[in-house]
Order: structure tokens, then C-alpha cells, then sequence
DNA sequence: CGCTGGGTTGATCGCACTCAACCCGCGTGG
DNA sequence: CCACGCGGGTTGAGTGCGATCAACCCAGCG
């Protein structure tokens, strides 16, 4: 039973986990995603799986393509963002190291990714995957917790797009931010904004005008301070307040 | 190998399934979501079955609340709705015979469930439904479909609801209850809106005013047609020009 | 140097919100 | 029988938040 390693990861990565494999490279059998599975699934697993290099602003897959394939992002970042014909933009969600593209994908992306800062990826021929994961429940299982978790965001996000303020936007979205760097590993306070104004606004339903001010009102009333490198202090209690709609005027 | 009734239906069913079963009683090997499934896991999921009947406004579950069940709806129809604490509320999806309520949560609700109309649901206890789960990775397989189908309407709403009009948004959604309406067997035009404009406000994060201006200006530009009972007539290419963003003038 | 992408700030505009009045159908009770 | 309240819906007048248009700053880079 030797330990057998993946070309990078296969995601599902908990915080501790990815304490372990600092470089992307990592032993399979120590990600939740693949416990109960045997060796020789993970021979099939490293055959079926590709890594892939990307530069800044590179796209993946496009909204529309056929599903091909399904991705675990391993470093870097991607936005998955929907288009209206006039070009009108609504990023539909974030993706960070040890998250899956195409949990919500039946036959066709609905979405197009394209990395928002140089990434990798391990891109999976979906249907191989799919043969795989009737054969490992496990593996199946955790997909549904993931799967589950993105649902319960996009709720959390149209509450944000259906009833929140400018305001209230930016402050869940900072504070939303703090809790997937934890959940990474990484510092929750202060965190870093790795995406544009642009991206934000078009995530928040908002202009890039809007996001500006807000930010900027923000730091002048003390709740955040901004840092160099775009990272931003969060000063939590008058954040929360206010993200989570208690009216805290500014 | 007779045939095993459960007490309703454990859902999934497709429009062709749903013909077979008209009183919501039906025989389980029917349904998509058990195919695979022995006699004997039919027997445990009677077991597990309680069939509930609700009134209009009748709450199953709340928001923040430990996720102890399941449901799945078999008649009727029901809402899903975030709080504020000021008490503005946004409605993250309405559910219709063969939907589940619970494929998004992990160990408490994230949002409250109320019926819109008298409805009947079956209630699976949580965690005796997740075991058999484990052993039938086929049904598995179905609810993480489900779990997909959920959060690319989800994401298709975070697009109504951050970058489309009042008119685009209410286009769009007289579009979407007419292909959940097809889905279920029933005619895909005239369609019915089973929920006031209050919750349909709720859902495009809009005002009752809005939704009411909006609706009888696409009425009055006779794009739709309103009809007795809460029907409406989509003239559809005209509608779908707007829905999809492409700025039919009314 | 000038150009470009990212960001901030100011002035003005307009869509959707707010507040208000009113209609209708329905059930209830005097 | 009418009076009344109530929930659901429509319409009008006025307001305000965030969009739009525009100017400008700054850093990086060819």
C-alpha cells in the first residue's frame, strides 16, 4: 500500500489538509474527497486527470460550451460570470484553491470561467469522472456537500442582490472574503482583495463608481483600513453589524 | 417481486412519471430517483416516510433551525425566503410537486420554508435518509442532479436580480413558470401564477408596485394577457427578447 | 515620453422605491 | 340587508439611491 501521488490535487481540501501539500503536490489519500477510496481507483483517478497552467484572464470554459470536462482550481483564482447580449456582466461566484467548476453544470457550462490571476487547475474528462464516482460513493458524497455549500452561497448572495443595500454588499462580500481566507488557511483579517473593482461591482450588482464610494466611505468612517497590495483590515463587530442589515448608518 | 407502495412519492419524478401516479400515490420502482433500488431499501424508505398536509402559510421549516428532515413536495406549492432583520425578505426559490427541500443544507436551514398554497410533502427523517443514501449511490446520484438543477436556477437568478430591469426580471420569470409548468405535465402557456405579487416582489427584489406597473405594461403592450384566475398568456418570442436582455422597448 | 489599466471623485439623471389613495371581492357580524 | 374590515391589487405623485457621464490621478511599461 504505497503511498500513490496525483498530479496536484483533487480538491475538497480542508484548511489543515492543504497544510500538509504546500507546494500542490500531495498524496491523495489524505484529501477528504478520497477517503474510502482504494489505490487502484487512484491509478485511474492520476490517469484521467490533466494539470493545467493559466495566465491572468484566461478562460476555461464558456458559457454555452459543452461540458466536457470538470475542473479542481489547485492555486490562483477564477470568476464564473454570466453575459446579457448588451454585455451587462453578473459574476456568479468566486473560485479559490481546492474549489470544483461544474458541480452545477448538467450538459452544458451556464457559465464562463476565466481566471481573474495566474492559476492551475486539474481538468477531469467529466465523463471518465462521472464512471469513477459511481463506483466510490465517498467520493460522490463529498461532491454533494460541495455542491450543497455553493447553493447555500448563491442564497446568501441573492438575498444580497435582491435586498441589500450598497452598503450591506460590500460589507458581506469583505466579510464573506475573511471567512473563505480562514477557511483556506489563510489570515481572515486582515484579507486580500485579489479581484478588481470591476469584478466586484459586476458580482455585487453594482457599478464600479458605486463600489469605489462605498469602499471609500467605508474607510473613512473607520470600519475598514485599507493596507498595501490590496489588503484591507476589517473591523468585524461594526461590519457585521452592517452586513447583515442591522442599519449601522455611515 | 410485488410491487411496494410508499406512502406518496419520494419525488424526482418526470413529467411522463407523474402521468402514471395521478393521485400521489405510486409505485417507487417508477420514479427515476429509485431506479436500482432493491424491494428491501423500499421497505426502510416506507418506513422512514411520514406524509404531512399543510394548510396555505403553514411553515415546515425555519430558518436557522437543526435540519432534522427532508421533505419532498407532492402537492401544492411552497417558498423559500431569507430575513432581514428590519423584515425585508427575499425569496430564494419556489418549490412545485417533485421538488426537494433540503438539497442545499448542511446542518441547519438556511432559510425559511412556507407554504403559498395547501400543499402535501413527504418528511424523511434526516439522518435514517442519508444512511440509505450510502447504499444506493444510485438515488444519490439523482439528488446531486437535483442539487445541480437547483443551483443553475440560482445562478440564472443572481443574473435577473444583479443586472436586469424591472421588466426584464418579471419577463424572465413568467418564462421560467412556464417551463416549470411543462416540466410538470401542465400546459407551458396560458400558465398560472400561484403566488401573490408580494412574493413575486420578494423573489425579483423588487416592490409590489413595481411588480404590479411592470405587469400591466407588458399587459397594455400586449405581450402578455391576463386571464381569469391568475392566468397569464405569454406571447412568447416578444417576451423572450426581453427576458434575455436584448431590450425589446414596451 | 505617451499610453493603458485600475482607481477615485464630482455632477447630473432616471429607474425603482416610498407614500398614499383607491378599487374590488370576500367573509363576518350587526 | 348593509356595514365593515381585510387581503390582494392598481394607480398616481414625489423622492432618493445608485447609474451614468466625465474628469482626473497614478503606476507600470513599451
Amino acid at each position: 500500500m504505497a503511498a500513490i501521488s496525483l498530479p496536484d490535487t483533487i480538491g475538497a481540501m480542508t484548511a489543515a489538509e492543504r497544510l500538509v501539500s504546500p507546494c500542490g503536490r500531495c498524496d491523495a489519500r489524505r484529501l477528504s474527497v478520497c477517503q474510502g477510496v482504494d489505490d487502484r481507483c487512484l491509478d485511474q483517478l492520476a490517469a484521467a486527470i490533466t494539470t493545467i497552467r493559466l495566465q491572468a484572464h484566461a478562460t476555461l470554459a464558456s458559457e454555452g460550451d459543452e461540458a466536457s470536462h470538470f475542473f479542481n482550481i489547485t492555486s490562483g483564482a477564477v470568476k464564473l460570470f454570466k453575459l446579457l447580449p448588451d454585455g451587462r456582466q453578473q459574476i456568479v461566484g468566486f473560485l479559490f484553491p481546492g474549489d470544483f467548476v461544474g458541480l452545477a453544470v448538467r450538459d452544458t457550462y451556464a457559465y464562463t470561467v476565466e481566471t481573474i490571476a495566474p492559476a492551475t487547475a486539474c481538468r477531469f474528462d467529466r465523463r471518465q469522472f462521472e464512471r469513477l464516482l459511481e463506483r466510490f460513493p465517498n467520493m460522490a458524497f463529498r461532491l454533494r456537500e460541495r455542491a450543497s455549500d455553493e447553493l447555500a452561497i448563491a442564497q446568501e448572495q441573492m438575498l444580497s442582490l435582491g435586498r441589500k443595500s450598497a452598503k450591506e454588499r460590500v460589507a458581506s462580500f469583505l466579510l464573506q472574503l475573511s471567512r473563505r481566507a480562514v477557511r483556506l488557511g489563510l489570515p481572515g483579517n486582515p484579507v486580500t482583495l485579489p479581484m478588481t473593482r470591476a469584478d466586484i461591482a459586476d458580482y455585487l450588482g453594482l457599478t464600479i463608481e458605486t463600489v469605489s464610494r462605498t469602499i471609500t466611505r467605508l474607510k473613512t468612517s473607520r470600519i475598514i483600513t485599507l493596507g498595501p497590495d490590496h489588503t484591507v483590515t476589517l473591523h468585524r463587530e461594526r461590519l457585521e453589524e452592517i452586513g447583515e442589515g442591522w442599519g449601522g448608518d455611515i
